[in-house]
DNA sequence: GAGGTGCAAGCATTTACCTCA
DNA sequence: GGTGAGGTAAATGCTTGCACC
């Protein structure tokens, strides 16, 4: 793309009129996702209000009763979910060999797929233990929201790198007392989201920059229109110089001005006469 | 080297569940 | 207590990149 324009050695430059206006637009945040954008957007990864959660340390998270008991949201259902994942297996050599459930279907097509599948295993496994506690409901998934510090420790992550390696989610997971499906679905939502708000902001951003170039626009037009209304008036002429004419030859392209075309015929024009003579 | 295949990872979309006003 | 909206964990399907044959 920008090689072709430099091949015609053009530089369009489509400035967003920032300069322009008194109240220039901030450019938005970077971000480190790929959001095609017409023009190149300052794109770096806008802070979110997500990374605004109170910051725990990792060796805290999860010791505290008092911690547990302010949220009472991970434990809606009366169980510890996590316990409960603890309790059908973390174990490294569980986590990527798991557990594969009786009822599970393995008509594998990918091994992703059959992850998933041994992870529903899991899941089903874990939903049985509910359904021995709850008592019933066997069918419905139960979601398994995230306990605040665990949501920290996601977050904190999350600002070092956007993606993990397998090694990592495995740590984190053990770390976390969660299954390493869940961290990679907490990553992938979590990239999601980041995605999401930075297209909003994108989104806000070029609106604006529409508006400005249109205000731009109008502004250019009433003064073009006011220079029509100048020169057709009959002063215009009167102090003016004579404009300046630009003659070009015919073989080498080479232009010449001159300042009144009645002149001095320009240097290469005497040349080609010359030539013609000889 | 080109093409087919399997696998792993990520993304977009959707679903299901939970919380809160 | 019922309800709708919003948030989010999880499921599903698709695409892409890579290794291997």
């Amino acid at each position: 793309m920008a090689g072709k324009d430099d091949c015609l050695g053009l530089s369009l430059s489509l400035r967003c009129p920032e300069n322009l206006n008194p109240d220039p637009l901030p450019p938005p945040p970077p971000t480190r996702l790929a959001v095609s954008a017409p023009f190149p957007l300052n794109l770096l990864r806008s802070p979110s209000p997500f990374m605004q959660l109170q910051k725990i340390s990792r060796t805290d998270a999860f010791q505290t009763v008092a911690a547990r008991q302010a949220e009472p949201r991970a434990f809606h259902v009366g169980i510890d979910i996590n316990r409960t994942t603890s309790v059908v297996g973390c174990d490294e050599e569980d986590e990527e060999g798991m557990v594969t459930s009786p009822n599970s279907t393995v008509s594998s097509i990918s091994g992703k797929r059959s992850e998933r599948e041994e992870n529903d295993g899991e899941r089903a496994a874990s939903s049985s233990m509910e359904i021995e506690e709850d008592g019933g409901d066997a069918a419905s998934r139960k979601k398994l929201r995230l306990s605040k510090e665990q949501a920290a420790v996601l977050e904190e992550t999350f600002k070092e790198h956007s993606t993990l390696n397998p090694k990592q989610k495995m740590g984190l997971a053990k770390q976390l007392n969660l299954r390493p499906r869940q961290v990679e679905v907490w990553f992938q939502n979590r990239r999601a989201r980041t995605k999401l708000k930075q297209t909003e902001v994108d989104c806000e951003y070029l609106r604006r920059c529409c508006e400005n170039l249109t205000e731009e626009n109008r502004r250019l037009q009433k003064e073009v229109n006011d220079l029509r209304a100048l020169k057709l008036s009959p002063h215009f002429y009167s102090n003016m110089t004579p404009p300046t004419t630009l003659t070009m030859c015919p073989r080498c392209e080479h232009v010449a001005s001159a300042a009144a075309p009645s002149r001095q015929p320009p240097t290469w024009a005497a040349a080609e006469s010359d030539r013609s003579k000889s």
